[in-house]
DNA sequence: ATCGGCTCGCGCAA
DNA sequence: TGCGCGAAGCCGAT
């Protein structure tokens, strides 16, 4: 038995390998893991690297206590798999929603004739059950996701039981002799080359993070998750990326402490399930998602009748990505995100509104901040990270009044930041 | 401080 | 076919 481990890259809460794990009891035979490092991951950055090598240590250490080896090899997924498939029985997959995952994935199908089976465990309702198509914004997702998140919770403390249970007592005993995977000597390397971020990587990181959040800022969420000053977030983003925590976990540890009916709880699933999960809807239905061509009519309409308004500031991408624009408060966004890894929700909106504004055209604005998104973020490179970024040119959002550049699209300004929270103290904290 | 207008189109009710 | 309403707004009038 092969389990695949490439989206989600954990042992606690990971259907895929709770799914591995049953099947390799019932057919008696051992199960190997095997995670295919590869250094051509479009935008990957050295400081992608050592977070995820950080989680895979982890999992590498949580299955040697279940006497499952785990195997890193470096190289092309399709070529690794194919070569681990040999001795295999069957394969599974976890599930992957990008261009490249799914790629990944068709040709190792085409290429092993084995059995394969996929398992999706990185949202809290699978993709193709909460709708069958693209949705068009939140409103139209919503009612259809809560419909079936109802059952999920119903059963969560059971799933939670049930997979703390395995990770208790399961214990392979064909335990291979070469199994020591060195991951820490990989780790080394990546981590010369890398910045510094304000993250670890790792499961019980994530578990950490979360409390913290669960304990001292979930119950202001709702007043104060709009004030980056007071960075009333959960940071997990970073995590939930890597697949180091899955989302059913967070969703188990919220309801553990409070109500899932407290309004604090509802506003943060929204973000957590709703909007995350918008934002799968739409890379997993939409074949470019990553192309401005995938924007609705009337945004594409209005973007094109503004084309060649005139730029009051025009900069270029290294003059955005230095943070040398005219607008402290943007310069200061710009700053923690080069040197976090993570910028705050809101400012992530306003910091790519103005990016919009101040360059040549939507194709450079859109390319700048996508590659800058890409870049530094530590959660870059992510289902939410394409739907956020066309939501500054229209995705998921309606009409606004006319204006000049931005056309029909919402428009933000410096005037917003003071009105609604203290961007003075943001700026501070920075 | 608060409020309406701006503007598009989905999906439900009729 | 009509109508309400929406991912975090802005602006001007009161």
């Amino acid at each position: 038995m092969l389990y695949w481990m490439q989206q989600s890259q954990r042992v606690h809460y990971n259907h895929a390998l709770n799914f591995a794990i049953a099947k390799s009891i019932e057919v008696k035979l051992p199960l190997h893991v095997l995670f295919v490092l590869t250094d051509e991951f479009p935008d990957a950055e050295s400081a992608h690297y050592v977070f995820m090598l950080e989680g895979l240590i982890e999992v590498r250490d949580a299955l040697a206590k279940l006497g499952i080896p785990f195997f890193l090899e470096i190289g092309n997924p399709i070529d690794v798999v194919s070569r681990f498939s040999i001795k295999a029985s069957s394969i599974v997959f976890d599930k992957g929603y990008l261009r490249i995952q799914k790629a990944w994935r068709n040709a190792i199908r085409e290429k092993v004739e084995k059995s394969i089976y996929e398992v999706e465990s990185d949202v809290a309702v699978p993709v193709e059950m909460a709708s069958n198509k693209r949705e068009y914004m939140a409103r139209t997702l919503r009612p259809k996701i809560l419909n079936c998140f109802k059952d999920v919770l119903k059963d969560i403390d059971n799933q939670i039981v049930e997979t703390d249970d395995l990770i208790t007592n399961y214990r392979q005993t064909h335990i291979p002799k070469h199994s020591v995977c060195d991951i820490e000597d990989v780790l080394k390397k990546y981590r010369r080359n890398a910045r510094n971020v304000r993250f670890i990587g790792g499961h019980s990181m994530a578990v950490y993070q979360f409390e913290v959040f669960l304990e001292h800022k979930l119950p202001k969420y709702s007043e104060k998750s709009n004030h980056p000053e007071d960075e009333c977030v959960s940071l997990i983003s970073p995590y939930l990326h890597f697949g180091q925590i899955s989302p059913l976990e967070l969703i188990g540890m919220t309801g553990h402490k409070y109500d899932f009916d407290d309004l604090f709880v509802r506003d943060f699933l929204e973000q957590l399930v709703v909007r995350r999960e918008l934002a799968v809807n739409f890379v997993h239905y939409t074949e470019n998602y990553d192309s401005l061509d995938s924007l609705p009519d009337w945004a594409k309409k209005t973007l094109e009748d503004h084309r060649y308004d005139r730029r009051e500031f025009n900069y270029s991408s290294e003059e955005f990505e230095d943070g040398k624009t005219h607008d402290s408060y943007w310069n200061a966004c710009m700053k923690e995100m080069r040197e976090t890894g993570f910028m705050h929700g809101y400012m992530r909106m306003y910091w790519g509104k103005k990016i919009m504004e101040w360059s040549g055209s939507p194709e450079i604005a859109y390319n700048t901040i996508l590659s800058l998104n890409n870049k530094y973020f530590l959660d870059g490179r992510d289902p939410v990270s394409y739907a956020s970024v066309l939501w500054l040119f229209g995705l998921h959002d309606q009409a606004w009044q006319e204006r000049p550049v931005f056309g029909k699209i919402r428009y933000m300004n410096a005037a917003g930041l003071k009105r609604k929270f203290d961007i003075e103290k943001y700026v501070e904290r920075v």
